[in-house]
DNA sequence: CCTACCGATCGGTAGG
DNA sequence: CCTACCGATCGGTAGG
């Protein structure tokens, strides 16, 4: 049976992304990593320049997911609490499309050099600001209550980027279903309410 | 100027915490270790036996913790809303006060031994477990709305547990302000809503 | 708590 | 993509 393969740098990359999920990126050596796809560990390096490119890639290749999955949301003319609504799904869409990569890039970004962590950190900066824009929004017009911003906005990023560590493809919850509940949570609450109609 | 230290044993794990946290577990080596506590690598082995061994101590002491907590909330005799904040309050309190411990609790455990690693999987299940029968009574009773109970307390979770990544120490929100908080916007939600009186 | 040291493994290079 | 190999560093032990 033949199989076409993706080429080998991005074979590279994928397992790496599972062999970083599964053991942490510093606990992976070059040689699990060349063990596992049938290669001498020497031979990793005439794709690769260093170990430290492999984490370079997974966490700005999905930090450009992210942006490229909510920047067109947030741009969009459509009401806020819709707004924040769709960010959150579309953000669980990422990470449950990219389970490794999410794992790692939530875990071992603090792995990488001087110079590509500012990079990262400036990028995640903006990123944040996106969601705290819409909050922001939100509670200046009146749609949602008006508590710390900020610890809002941290308090959607803790729910939603946790779900890497849970979610598992085979669920019963698809993961657009994930985010309207999680969406739903955050923004109606857990209580059993009488609400007024909108 | 003359310091009581706290003794050896407690001194390395406490340094060991705060590198793990920084650096994490695997990247951060005995030496690294020995030479902050300003000793030789191999007088480490006086007071311990094992590297893996330090990694059990912080993860089973800070579990201990956990539980002392949240145990004597789940058996008072008090409204089910009420329990659920408290234990959130309570929860969130052990992270603040750990957070070193706790960055390394929720990072590393998967580093531990096989036979700790078993050990530490059944105490997380039984600690959920607590969080899980209170949302499951608000539920049968009419508190909360029946939403997925497993979905509700992943996420509760979720969002007590990032706290250790953005919590710092002076910050203007105390650690009861912040639980208080989570627990407000996790039972009553985001959004702006006319509620009837309880 | 130190000196001296072990075998194993690390990321990476030279040269083909 | 391989063989052969580098210097550095790893967790840990022996013996005092």
């Amino acid at each position: 049976m033949e199989t076409t393969y993706i080429n080998r740098k991005d074979h590279i990359r994928q397992v790496a992304q599972q062999l970083f999920r599964k053991n942490g990126y510093t606990a992976t050596s070059m040689r699990n990593l060349a063990g596992e796809i049938g290669i001498e560990p020497a031979s990793l390096y005439s794709h690769i320049k260093a170990k430290e490119d492999i984490l370079q890639q997974i966490c700005f290749e999905l930090a450009g997911s992210f942006f490229d999955a909510v920047t067109p949301i947030c741009d969009a003319l459509i009401p806020t609490e819709e707004k924040l609504r769709r960010v959150i799904v579309a953000h669980i869409q990422v990470i449950t499309n990219n389970l490794d990569a999410s794992a790692v890039f939530f875990h071992d970004w603090r792995h990488l050099g001087m110079e590509s962590l500012k990079k990262f950190r400036t990028l995640r900066s903006e990123y944040e600001e996106l969601f705290r824009s819409i909050v922001r929004q939100g509670m200046a017009e009146g749609t949602f209550r008006k508590v710390n911003e900020k610890f809002m906005v941290l308090t959607i990023f803790s729910a939603m980027n946790w779900t890497y560590e849970w979610y598992q493809p085979g669920m019963n919850l698809n993961s657009e279903a994930i985010g309207n509940n999680l969406a739903d949570m955050l923004i109606n609450g857990l209580k059993t309410i009488e609400r007024l109609k909108d």
